[in-house]
DNA sequence: ATTCATGCAAATCGTTTGCAACCCA
DNA sequence: TGGGTTGCAAACGATTTGCATGAAT
């Protein structure tokens, strides 16, 4: 059993709420596809391969519950989908992402470096910044290769 | 008339559309009201005060056309609303948002510096960045003032 | 005159909610 | 046992769309 999970029944019971089939399906799901950056509905699917009976709201529920006990963050690419991310331990400042507007895909980077800039938005404006949200939008490696080539 | 305006003009001549009176009241307000996050229906409300007979139909309609035509962008802070901003020539990077987790309120920097993050993205994973996204999560200035005087 | 744009209302679709049945603690 | 939880279906709300009318070029 990872920390994480660990995590989840800690929260759970320090709220009096109760670790269900359903919700631990769902946490393991989040955990095993975490890069890949999950809708509401293509995990509501995923847990139905596992437990078939379960309904849509129940998704939505339990990741609202996750979102309110901070095991999760939400994620907008403007397809028009709500997107889920666990909120791992290191990750204190999260990774970015980069979104390539010509083919669509997204990665990640690790690099954070935004350090100087929050202190300097600090000083300069008083406010305190504990997490911030990053989106590159550009041409991935593939596409410039791809783009090169055509001539 | 602002360079701006200029802009509308042109481009909706270059893509053969017309300039309704709609188009040009909504683009006026937008101006108008640009660091103000206008979401649709606000937007809307604005319009009617000039343009009663409005429908809100065209509003959504006249924005996803801005979008289109690299006019406006969407920005998103999670409550539920699409709301949108003016894309100023001068502001090639954009601005960045804090959002005070306290009070909600929304305020903007015009820093950047992430010029050497672009770079270093670009070096490492291949991916060019042409824009980008930041929105910054703390405690503003006021909220902390307030915190401390509680003690 | 032609073609694009508008206003209205209905449709769409992601998400939320009411409620009776269910099940973990 | 009892209160949190679920599944279903209905409700919701922001946004989109069909269509007949209206306006800009």
């Amino acid at each position: 059993m990872t920390l994480l999970t660990q995590d989840l029944e800690k929260k759970l019971k320090e709220q009096g709420l109760k670790l269900t089939v359903q919700r631990k399906t769902i946490f393991d799901l989040l955990l095993a596809h975490n890069n890949e950056h999950l809708s509401t509905e293509e995990l509501y699917e995923l847990v139905k391969e596992k437990y078939p009976q379960i309904g849509l709201a129940t998704v939505y529920r339990t990741l609202l519950l996750f979102m309110n006990l901070g095991l999760i963050h939400k994620i907008d690419f403007d397809d028009g989908f709500s997107r889920y991310e666990i909120n791992t331990h290191e990750d204190d400042h999260r990774h970015h992402h980069l979104i390539c507007s010509q083919c669509g895909n997204i990665d990640e980077v690790r690099e954070d470096l935004l350090d100087t800039l929050e202190a300097e938005i600090l000083e300069k404006n008083g406010f305190l910044v504990k997490d911030h949200r990053v989106k590159f939008y550009g041409v991935c490696n593939q596409c410039r290769q791809y783009n090169t080539s055509k001539g």
